[in-house]
DNA sequence: TCGTATTATTGCAATATTACGATATTATGT
DNA sequence: ACATAATATCGTAATATTGCAATAATACGA
């Protein structure tokens, strides 16, 4: 009891649950946004920035980046995360279509 | 420790969080279409559609109207859900607004 | 190569979520 | 009011997530 029944919803929902709980956090989004507002992205920049401690930054970050989020890069001493503008704006579209074919024709 | 820090994070990265947390879960997701699909929405329906106990539908059917998605109506014996567009809009237009505002600038 | 600075990983603790059986509640028809 | 059908709540168990300190790994400059 209490797992996650993932194997009997079908792979929409599922595919919309999984992006969606990327953003389910607002650490994560916190990470996105400021990611986003960088020319660069350094970790310790982002722990000052969301008030967590290192290690837990850290784990956030390898949620976003194993979502494809992320496009790493190395810049000087820093490591340089950046924003895959290509992959969010997938996750756009997904939600986007769940929402355009998600209607009501009740009440 | 364990506990989320929602306090520490700006309202609107904990707003968008919130509403990503809704949609968090296949089991939701599956919820919201069938709803959609439907002229009326029968528990027991879901029961037999998403393939979880009464009481697990009826649990994740409280978070999705706890998220004001839902409008309730009685019709003859059974309990209606119905989605609320407008607030299932609302929610739509939050994430496009993230979306559209984080962008890339590195890498 | 060595020291330093930065990031990742590990280990652990606490809270949150998910799931279901059992039971309570509620609405409806008779 | 009573029986029935449908939904909500409670109690409990298991997994997942979150968070951090400590430690390991990595990259860079001297």
């Amino acid at each position: 009891m209490g797992t996650t029944k993932l194997d009997i919803h079908n792979e929409n929902a599922t595919t919309i649950a999984t992006i969606a709980k990327v953003l389910a956090h607002p650490a994560r989004v916190a990470i996105l946004q400021h990611i986003s507002s960088q020319e660069s992205c350094i970790c310790n920049d982002l722990v000052e920035e969301i008030g967590l401690a290192q290690a837990t930054i850290s784990q956030h970050l390898k949620v976003i980046n194993e979502a494809g989020l992320l496009k790493g890069d190395y810049q000087g001493k820093r490591l340089c995360y950046c924003l895959n503008i290509e992959r969010f704006q997938e996750f756009q579209e997904v939600l986007n279509s769940f929402f355009n074919t998600t209607t009501s024709k009740c009440c």
